[in-house]
RNA sequence: GCUCAGAUGGUGGAACUGGUAGACACGCAGGACUUAAAAUCCUGUGCCCUUUAAAGGCGUGCGGGUUCGAUUCCCGCUCUGAGUACCA
């Protein structure tokens, strides 16, 4: 028969599913492989031909592995809670775990028709009580811990209570809030419970903390910036202000130092890397404090608060220039603006931060070039020489990095250049090696120091080393590291979230009891906000901790149940642990993670966080979760264009012009619907069906058909260039598509769809198909002994599979395994034992039709065979067809034993008429030879 | 602006450590089979010159360099894509 690929594909689906081909089993004696796809949202758009490659990709890897003989544990599941959900809910009145059941349902329907190898009695859903009972178990064990700097670890709290108790807080070295109050033992004890747990709070690695959020008193909603554009909620355009809001935070800065080190030790793309540590922004410097000098300029009445003692702590990288601050800035968010600012300067600076507060966040961080600040009025006494400097507030710099204010030296700094040179504030030079400061800043760290006191003459690194002694010394700075990270927000004002498992007493959190998990999500009639601006959970009713106490009414953000969820498929129907200390044990880590590159600072670092954090406690066993990672490239849209001509009036016509012809008219250019559309070929008579309004439509065709412009775009509905990976399996099948998408180009490389090539894919599957039929379509092969050609044909395509999957080049193996089956074909191979081997070899790639012939062939379960050993024997030749090249330049093949030497070659070479040719006579000068490769003549 | 990635025929791409550029496909052209179409098969296909062939010239974004030899290494530039945002 010829290949029924429809028949074959549910066959053997149902067969995998029937049998459980794909359980992975954590007591096989083989070594364990972990395969891990970055698990989707169940959107309600399905799934598009966009998500499956990198989950092919996969799937591929993990069935190469199992021949390899690997135990493979290969899961998927759904992150499952999200805003899409709850968006739809608010709309409709639907509960969201309704719409997410049908969209999985759906998922799940289209993922089984491309046959992937998933054990899927492992799947987990992030929006599953049972799930997310760990979820809010692994949020209770960092309430319930502490950053120790000594054992740079993670500890539970009652060690800190301990340290408490022995010694108050003094010596305690610990991650932690900055208000934080100085106590003795004798103080703590005689804390009362409240005033315990408030200091405690400070040190919980999860904790409250007031944090400004984007308020739309309209939606009576938080928003994420991706909601707020200008100013104005994205949905109804209603104004968006910044408001103060007490939130749940991660202490991910604890783990700043250990994310950055552990990136050395993965294999992972260096670009995801490099913006991993960029995101961690580790800085190296000094932190300074400047004192307020007393009384302020311009005659101002200096105000009694301005009289009390005030410092201005800096941050810098360059404490070496210190001499040459000529200014300090300060964020206009500083809390010591007000304070700062005379009476003098009080109506500039107002004005100014009003300026600075109407600028959108993105204005201001665009515009570089404009020079912007106001004078405060007051100074500050440079600590290293006495020396009296202006404090100006601009908006270049930042109140959320460092401390929020810079000191100024306009000689080393060009930013600070620019800001001197509009002010007409001095400039200080600091170097002798800084050249034309006058022209711009010179930040060198060459030469010897000028102007600065006692650095007078020393080098970069002996000031350095000099100043930091200095200012600790004289206790105003020390030596600091900074990092940009900041700790993350973990509570969202939405329903369709995990419940935060906390209560509140008297005002201050308390976890509810670990035998009363999962706090499950509570029905309410309506997913908006409450009257009163509570969050949705709010609306819950007979919803209390004992009948008496308010629960969290925030839910966890997006990115907590993705933070751990590798864990749970080793174990994935635990009710005692997120899983057992046996398969955490056996499975350890995951070998190889395949997603998409736009989760670089997100998902990959929580995930890296919380896994460091599990390890502290000791409930897993690797430092770092994702030994390998690769990223797959973003599938883009390939939209067509149809071109409608305009008549005299701007009006649209009824006729539509071939693309190459669109110059000779006015014409306005629609998108058509790529999925009537073929080889940028427009299918009339489809089209005239697609909407209403063309099914009269005239055409003005080239070479007697109508050609579509073309655009690479982002995939999307009404542009209507998605494509459903559905069509395509029902007319090519589920081999095909895998096949094409991995032929399609590098994997790590994003391109636009196109279908063009597909035909060639699905050819290619027929002709594999009938090296296994004879002319009649009747199954046929034979016994015989395969000859040496079949042998070299076969051992080419082991090998190179073989060399390719395991780097990755998945669309390589493609045009290989399309080299051999021609090779095959032409040498009429019907043999049993070579086309055997041929099918466990493209197994992975396409493994129904494989599973087929497997069956065929009088074998069983194909997922059990062994990959065929490679023996370079059978690749072995005894000649060489040399290309011969004269100046570097090729011009004819000679065939040459391979035994021969560069004399034996050179002789051949030099005596060959054809050669002469090329020589005209001429002496060679030279001749190079490499075995097995070339020959070049030089003249 | 900075960082990273990339640029190869009409198209997707191949060439893995510097060694025959354009594999494999798509498309296109021509042919076979067919009443016809589909399917299948065969041939050709980087560009230029040439009636054809042989032969030749030019060719991996642009300009240089290193080398017997460069798509590959180095320097400078242009463009495209992604990320990031005044980080003190």
């Amino acid at each position: 028969m010829d290949y029924q690929f429809k028949e074959i594909e549910q066959k053997w689906q149902q067969y995998w599913a029937e049998h459980r081909t794909f359980r992975a089993d954590t007591t096989s004696n083989k070594p364990k492989y972990y395969v891990l796809d970055m698990f989707p949202y169940p959107s309600g758009a399905g799934l598009h031909v966009g998500h499956p490659l990198g989950y092919i990709a996969s799937d591929i890897f993990s069935r190469y592995k199992r021949l390899k003989g690997f135990n493979v544990l290969h899961p998927m599941g759904y992150d499952s809670f999200g805003l899409p959900a709850e968006q739809y809910a608010i709309q409709t009145g639907q509960h969201p775990a309704v719409t997410t059941e049908a969209n999985v349902a759906t998922y799940r329907r289209q993922l089984d028709q491309i046959g992937f190898s998933f054990d899927w009695s492992r799947e987990v859903r992030t929006s599953d009580p049972a799930y997310y009972k760990w979820t809010q178990w692994i949020f209770m064990q960092l309430f319930n811990s502490w950053y120790n700097l000594e054992t740079n670890k993670a500890e539970d709290i009652s060690t800190l209570i301990e340290k408490f108790n022995a010694a108050g807080n003094s010596e305690v070295k610990a991650v932690c809030d900055e208000d934080t109050l100085d106590f003795m033992p004798s103080d703590w004890a005689n804390f009362s419970e409240e005033e315990k747990q408030t200091e405690l709070l400070k040190y919980r690695l999860t904790y409250l903390k007031e944090s400004t959020v984007n308020w739309c008193p309209a939606l009576g909603t938080v928003l994420a910036n991706d909601e707020v554009k200008d100013g104005f909620s994205e949905r109804g355009g209603h104004p968006v202000e910044q408001k103060k809001m007490m939130q749940w935070s991660m202490r991910i800065s604890a783990y700043a130092e250990r994310l950055l080190q552990g990136l050395d030790a993965i294999d992972w793309p260096e670009p995801i890397k490099e913006m991993q540590r960029n995101w961690i922004g580790k800085s190296v410097g000094a932190s300074v404090k400047f004192s307020v000098a007393r009384g302020a300029s311009s005659g101002a009445v200096p105000d009694a608060d301005r009289q009390t003692q005030c410092d201005i702590e800096v941050f810098t990288t360059r404490v070496d220039t210190i001499f040459g601050v000529s200014f300090i800035v300060l964020a206009p968010e500083h809390e010591l603006v007000a304070h700062l600012t005379t009476d003098g300067q009080r109506s500039s600076v107002e004005n100014y931060i009003a300026q600075t507060k109407k600028k959108s966040e993105l204005d201001r961080m665009a515009d570089t070039k404009t020079v912007s600040g106001a004078f405060t009025g007051s100074y500050v006494i440079n600590p290293v020489n006495q020396e009296k400097v202006p404090i100006w507030i601009a908006d270049y710099v930042l109140a959320g990095y460092g401390t929020g204010a810079v000191m100024g030296v306009p000689s080393g700094d060009q930013r600070d250049w620019l800001f001197a040179t509009h002010f007409n504030l001095p400039i200080i030079q600091i170097l002798d090696a800084q050249k034309d400061i006058a022209i711009e800043a010179d930040a060198t760290k060459q030469g010897k120091y000028i102007n600065s006191g006692f650095i007078n003459g020393l080098s970069y690194a002996e000031a350095i080393a000099k100043l930091n002694d200095w200012l600790v010394e004289e206790k105003v700075g020390r030596p600091k590291v900074n990092y940009r990270m900041r700790d993350a927000i973990f509570g969202r004002q939405r329903y369709w979230g995990e419940p935060i498992p906390v209560y509140f007493k008297d005002g201050l959190p308390y976890l509810i009891n670990e035998e009363e998990l999962p706090l499950v999500l509570p029905e309410i009639d309506k997913y908006l906000p409450t009257e009163s601006g509570e969050p949705p959970l709010g609306r819950a009713t007979d919803w209390t901790y004992d009948n008496e106490y308010e629960y969290e009414l925030s839910t966890m953000p997006g990115w907590a149940g993705s933070s751990w969820y590798w864990y749970r498929y080793m174990d994935a129907h635990n009710n005692d642990a997120f899983a057992s200390e046996e398969a955490v044990a056996y499975w350890k880590d995951v070998d190889l993670y395949i997603g998409g590159a736009e989760h670089a600072t997100g998902h990959l670092l929580y995930s890296r966080f919380w896994n460091k954090f599990l390890k502290d406690l000791g409930h897993v066993q690797e430092e770092e979760p994702f030994k390998k990672l690769i990223n797959q490239g973003m599938i883009q849209g390939r939209s067509n264009f149809v071109y409608r001509i305009i008549d005299s009036e701007g009006k649209g016509t009824n006729q539509f012009v071939s693309y190459g012809l669109r110059k000779d008219f006015k014409t306005s250019a629609l998108h058509v619907d790529v999925n009537i559309v073929e080889n940028d070929v427009l299918n009339i008579e489809k089209f005239k069906a697609f909407r209403p309004e063309f099914a009269a439509a005239e055409f003005i065709l080239e070479n007697g058909r109508y050609v579509c412009g073309v655009e690479v775009e982002k995939m999307s509905k009404s542009k209507f260039n998605v494509v459903n990976p559905d069509d395509l399996i029902r007319s090519y099948g589920a081999d095909t598509l895998r096949m094409y998408e991995m032929f399609l180009g590098p994997l790590e490389q994003s391109k636009p769809w196109n279908t063009n090539g597909i035909e060639g894919v699905f050819k290619f599957l027929r002709k594999f198909w009938r090296l296994f039929h004879n002319e009649e379509w009747a199954f046929h092969v034979n016994d015989s002994i395969p000859s040496k050609a079949e042998l070299k044909a076969l051992h080419k395509i082991i090998k190179k599979v073989q060399d390719d999957i395991e780097r990755f080049s998945f669309n390589t193996s493609v045009s290989s395994f399309m080299i051999a089956v021609n090779e095959l074909t032409d040498l009429k191979c019907k043999n049993r034992q070579v086309l055997e081997d041929l099918v466990i070899v493209l197994s992975p790639y396409a493994p129904h039709i494989c599973e087929e012939l497997w069956s065929l062939l009088g074998n069983e379960n194909l997922s059990t065979a062994t990959y065929p050993t490679f023996n370079p024997e059978y690749l072995a030749e005894d000649t060489f067809a040399y290309p011969i090249s004269v100046n570097g330049k090729m011009k004819m093949n000679l065939d040459m034993s391979l035994a021969l030497d560069e004399n034996g070659v050179r002789e051949l070479v030099l005596a060959n008429e054809q050669v002469k040719g090329y020589l005209e006579g001429k002496e060679p000068k030279k001749l190079i030879f490499v075995k097995g490769k070339i020959v070049n003549i030089v003249v």
